[in-house]
DNA sequence: ACGCGTCAAGTACTC
DNA sequence: GAGTACTTGACGCGT
């Protein structure tokens, strides 16, 4: 099996990314907007710096920070990020699809496309559509990684609401999101039943399963989650470990490195090929332990600085 | 330079 | 009912 490891957002040896948030930049008054380009620019830079990081540290898989542009979706500012910026949004592209990182986004927890409100709904669209503009705006074929969203007293209407929503999307737009499972209510059996009837991609997260399973064995799943990526992309998982045994549901700074083979050797029953990103809070950092440590723990054979091969 | 309150938005949980 | 966690913690203000 070939395992391609990624990490979130930031390099900790990189400076973060700027914000604005809506009020500041209303106490900015007519200087809003240029304090948002300054912002916006900036984290263009940023991001550029990023990509040539993971080039030059050979990571090959990374989940883009949407906030990159503050304020894209907020109904009370309206602005083009899209071609006034082309020129750098096809610049980041072209780094992408140069250095062949596969890049995805994953929406925080605004984006609800399951809520029994209409607003919501609308808006989650709009994070939607803005997570699409800027895949295309990239030339890149950008993934948006989502949960089903709120449970509302019945997980059963709840999934039913999420599936009617999906459906009314514009096609387009259905083809850029997978689902992940959560770590409170839409479990593996759950997310992966509501792929299977869309026929969108499966992306387990290992940690939620850890968080939120009905004790079923990983294995019972493994296929028919691997088989809604067949003909279409590399399966892409998740993979986090818990801050501590009391916050079991909270991000730990870095992998714990058994935990990690452990999940590999299960795995490589199931697939030839994956990738994983994982979610830590030490970011890069952490990747670049569990690498030092599985070259240590294992013989798993290296073909770059973040991919490597387990017989 | 640093600490603290704040931030557009949703949901679910604890106290 | 208020506070908090989720997440990518960063910004601005007061000291």
């Amino acid at each position: 099996m070939k395992v391609k490891l990624g990490y979130v957002s930031l390099s900790l040896s990189l400076p973060p990314f700027k914000t604005l948030n809506y009020t500041n930049y209303q106490k900015l008054a007519d200087k809003g907007l240029d304090k948002l380009d300054q912002v916006i620019i900036y984290n263009f830079h940023n991001l550029r710096e990023i990509l040539k990081y993971n080039y030059a540290n050979e990571v090959f898989f990374y989940r883009l920070n949407h906030h990159l542009i503050p304020l894209a979706t907020h109904p009370k500012v309206t602005f083009d990020y899209i071609k006034k910026y082309q020129k750098h949004w096809l610049e980041i592209g072209i780094l992408i699809k140069k250095y062949q990182i596969r890049t995805d986004t994953h929406p925080d927890q605004y984006c609800v496309l399951n809520s029994p409100s209409k607003e919501t709904v609308k808006s989650s669209i709009e994070i939607l559509k803005y997570n699409q503009n800027i895949f295309k705006a990239m030339k890149i074929d950008g993934k948006v990684i989502l949960h089903i969203g709120g449970k509302y007293s019945s997980k059963e209407e709840a999934i039913k609401r999420f599936i009617s929503n999906f459906k009314k999307l514009d096609k387009s737009l259905q083809n850029i999101i997978m689902l992940e499972n959560d770590d409170k209510v839409f479990n593996v059996k759950d997310v992966l039943e509501v792929c299977e009837e869309l026929k969108i991609p499966m992306v387990l997260d290992y940690h939620h399963y850890i968080c939120n399973n009905e004790n079923e064995d990983i294995r019972d799943y493994l296929p028919r989650i691997l088989n809604t990526w067949k003909g279409k992309l590399i399966p892409k998982m998740h993979f986090s470990s818990p801050k501590s045994i009391k916050e079991k549901r909270s991000h730990s700074e870095y992998i714990n490195s058994a935990d990690f083979i452990d999940f590999l050797e299960i795995l490589k029953k199931y697939t030839k090929e994956v990738d994983i990103m994982l979610e830590c809070k030490a970011k890069d950092e952490a990747l670049f332990r569990l690498i030092r440590e599985i070259k240590y723990k294992t013989n798993y054979k290296f073909i770059n600085q973040t991919t490597f091969i387990l017989q």
